[in-house]
DNA sequence: TGTACATCAGTGAACGCGCGTTCACTGATGTAC
DNA sequence: TGTACATCAGTGAACGCGCGTTCACTGATGTAC
């Protein structure tokens, strides 16, 4: 079953019509894409891409899918560079949220009302907190919360990881703090306040996994 | 300088194109309130609305500040009701971000690309910090960290507040602590997780605050 | 190797749609004498 | 209190625009004998 030219084709022109389209989204936001726009910068009439995406939606899923992978794959390539610490992990998320601020919101801005995510986004979203769960393997979690108990009853998410709930709770921790600097940061709320971005997220993973700063 | 009747029915008819764009916001998302539709809906012709509004995005502008100004006002309202303490104002915001999540989105969320904040947004950000930092006065900040050295030389944020480092520090951890759980829980990044993220937000604060539950 | 046929990428015209915005106007409401 | 005039809310027609999407088609590329 080798691909055939055509298929090779039909993929990179699929390839490139997302990079217009990504493109596009950095310049004036997702809402602002458009099939015909992405079209006439690839020298197409607007029909021709009808023989890539059934329509506009199925463009979109596929982007919102590629930028969740994309994500998952800069944790994996900086865990296999430098190890399976929840530090590399967070500074990965931040570098590549900074590098692809549209595709970050892309997967965790406002969402559409009405649109619904696509299959298969569950399984990454899982396979993401899985690495923070097995980066977080040895961390000591700490004193024993509320929280905790009830997370104990309520780990589906963990998808078998038979994580303490401590662990449970300082990688939904970490993954929401993070999530809630990064976001505020490459929305520009930081822009006019005057501190270092930088050092706010390293004092923040710092301070959660016990090695506070200085 | 009372106000005549037109004055007062100018402003009616203002406030009801408002309310009837944030009803289309809440059903379909920011990018697709239309001026059109919302004569439509109040059974006025498109041009009308051309007398209340210069254009489209002198509607958004003021809905984005309206928004912002609410925030502040849950905040206020919750501080002169249970007191001047952080928890509280915590909780006011979730409470506000539930009630409201598009108009919280309208400011923390994905950023239109090339478009900006209207002046008297920053001042209404400091105030929220102020409310923030005043909540925060008896706090015990922990032990100080390379990030407060920093911040003690970059508050300008801070609005002539005279909070140390460690207080400046914490306002902004609360501040983008809450701001991740909220925005990952009202864009339903929790709902197919089966934790309460109640139960998550609360154990968030208190361990902030230093009261980690049980 | 050459011919006959099938596949399929891309075109151009056309569809209906809703958008923001302008303009000259009508008719009601308020003001001045 | 009544009349003359100014203000101003709202209308309807019109503008150009770009959108997603369909359809019947042409012409090039690949396949089978």
């Amino acid at each position: 079953m080798s691909t055939t030219p055509r298929e090779r084709y039909r993929a990179q022109v699929r390839a490139e019509i997302k990079e217009h389209a990504w493109a596009q989204i950095a310049e004036a936001g997702a809402s602002a894409m458009s099939l015909n726009a992405i079209a006439k910068t690839m020298g197409l009439s607007g029909p021709a891409l009808y023989r890539y995406f059934a329509n506009r939606d199925e463009l979109i899923t596929d982007l919102v899918s590629d930028a969740y992978r994309q994500l998952v794959d800069a944790f994996r390539a900086a865990v296999d560079e430098k190890g399976s610490d929840p530090a590399v992990i967070a500074h990965a998320m931040r570098g590549w949220a900074l590098a692809h601020p549209q595709r970050y919101f892309l997967i965790y801005g406002t969402p559409i009302p009405g649109y619904h995510a696509p299959a298969g986004t569950r399984d990454i979203a899982i396979e993401l907190m899985d690495m923070l769960l097995d980066a977080l393997r040895d961390h000591a979690p700490g004193a024993v919360t509320a929280f905790d108990d009830h997370l104990d009853t309520h780990r589906d998410w963990a998808s078998g990881n038979d994580s303490p709930a401590g662990v449970l709770r300082t990688a939904l921790r970490l993954w929401a703090r993070m999530h809630g600097l990064i976001s505020l940061e490459i929305a520009g709320h930081f822009d006019t306040m005057g501190f270092d971005p930088a050092l706010f997220f390293e004092s923040e993973v710092d301070s959660m996994l016990g090695r506070s700063g200085r």
